[in-house]
DNA sequence: ATAATGGATATTGGATCCAAATTTGTTCCG
DNA sequence: CGGAACAAATTTGGATCCAATATCCATTAT
């Protein structure tokens, strides 16, 4: 972390790999279409090498394919790895939280307690998601644990795509998060450990609920690839 | 269309993570010490293109860490880590044995008799450690949970550094894991879901144990790079 | 007319070349 | 004699160029 205070601009590369990854994340590419490396190089004004790396690194996250001589493309959304998605997310997340409990200060409890009113508030659906993020990682940091937080950020950044589908989540989904997230507050100030994570594992089983309910699509249904109407 | 019988050579970036992963695994190179892109490249007798991106890919597995301008090195070894590895698998080896279960038929134990048969009477340590993973793989394939596979085939690469410091696990160590290889199969044979799942939390639990005692390093201690007796 | 075949075009993978940055070595000054 | 400043040499990151392969399209044979 000490490299953090050295402000050494990143490689070229990974900055293109963050603004594919935002596309992506927002939908701004279709599933069946190949992303052009040369396209992406002339946009953001350098050499096909970095944007080459970007697409290695996002293939490593799950955000694209890579067919060798053909090109990268985006995964379709599935039903089942969105499943799976969350069934991880229902193992790890309860460890993380039990293994970060002890330590847990007042003064973070505290932190938790802005953050979380902060969220109530907001209108702004991005800041509400990155207070989403915030309190979920102030918590699971304390874990100590770096390699699972960092296969849980993968985890979410994948689910990101599915929950970028609706555009934005119903306000009634977010008073009902904020809420969750104040109950598992509380049950920490209280110490109450094992009711913590039972309401965690409970909020991201209401999460993936939500999100089926919301989504709902078929992950069988054989994508007729007949239609392919390229431009 | 039945791309997988077409016979594509992989690119030569994959050829070269191949081989900088076995040789990294097998503690080609020490742990203080810079791969060199030029180095690797001219003994492969490639551009340092494909190197380039082989490292890239290795630094997503977590097997190097590249910094900007310096070169990638080979992580610390750290008992945080390993510990950390181990507790990933005791949730999900359990989780993709539990959903692989009902699909389990009478055909597949008889092949992971086959295997645990084959196992227990080998002496080449290599054999032993490719039948070990077909045991676990075969089992976890029937899950279908590509996601979870992919992300402890991670966590079992990752473990492959612990266990090559040893150059070979002792005797007595494949003959217990054989012995509770067979126990689980039994269990699994009988429909004991549970008892299976129990048994192989215990059998990771137990090469943890075995791992912690044969290795035995302080994480905390500062490697004396003076020691590196390197073969 | 339709399907197969061969060539033109587009696109990716890899090699070579150049620029940016780090490291090493040397010199000068105290 | 030691340390700082500066220069030379490694080394990596990125751009340009070439090769390998896939896709597209026209031509031809049945």
């Amino acid at each position: 972390m000490a490299e953090s205070s050295k402000l050494v601009r990143s490689t070229t590369a990974v900055d293109v790999a963050r603004i594919l990854r935002d596309r992506i994340l927002s939908g701004h590419y279709a599933e069946d279409q190949y992303i052009r490396q040369e396209m992406i190089a002339q946009e953001l004004g350098v050499s096909r090498i970095p944007v080459r790396e970007a697409l290695a690194q996002l293939e490593a996250e799950g955000l694209v394919i890579r067919e060798k001589y053909r090109g990268a493309l985006i995964p379709k959304l599935s039903l089942s790895e969105i499943e799976e998605i969350y069934e991880m997310r229902g193992m790890i997340e309860p460890y993380l939280l039990r293994t970060a409990f002890s330590n847990i200060t007042p003064e973070v409890i505290a932190s938790l307690r802005e953050v979380v009113d902060k969220s109530r508030v907001t209108d702004d659906m991005g800041e509400w998601a990155g207070l989403n993020m915030q309190f979920h990682y102030t918590l699971y940091g304390l874990a100590g644990r770096p390699l699972s937080l960092q296969i849980l950020e993968n985890l979410l950044v994948r689910a990101d795509r599915y929950l970028k589908v609706q555009r934005f989540l119903s306000n009634e989904t977010q008073k009902e998060s904020d809420a969750e997230h104040q109950r598992i507050l509380d049950l920490i100030e209280e110490g109450d450990e094992d009711g913590a994570i039972e309401a965690l594992r409970e909020h991201i089983s209401w999460n993936a609920q939500d999100l089926r309910r919301t989504i709902g699509f078929n992950d069988a249904a054989p994508a007729d690839k007949a239609d392919k109407a390229k431009g």
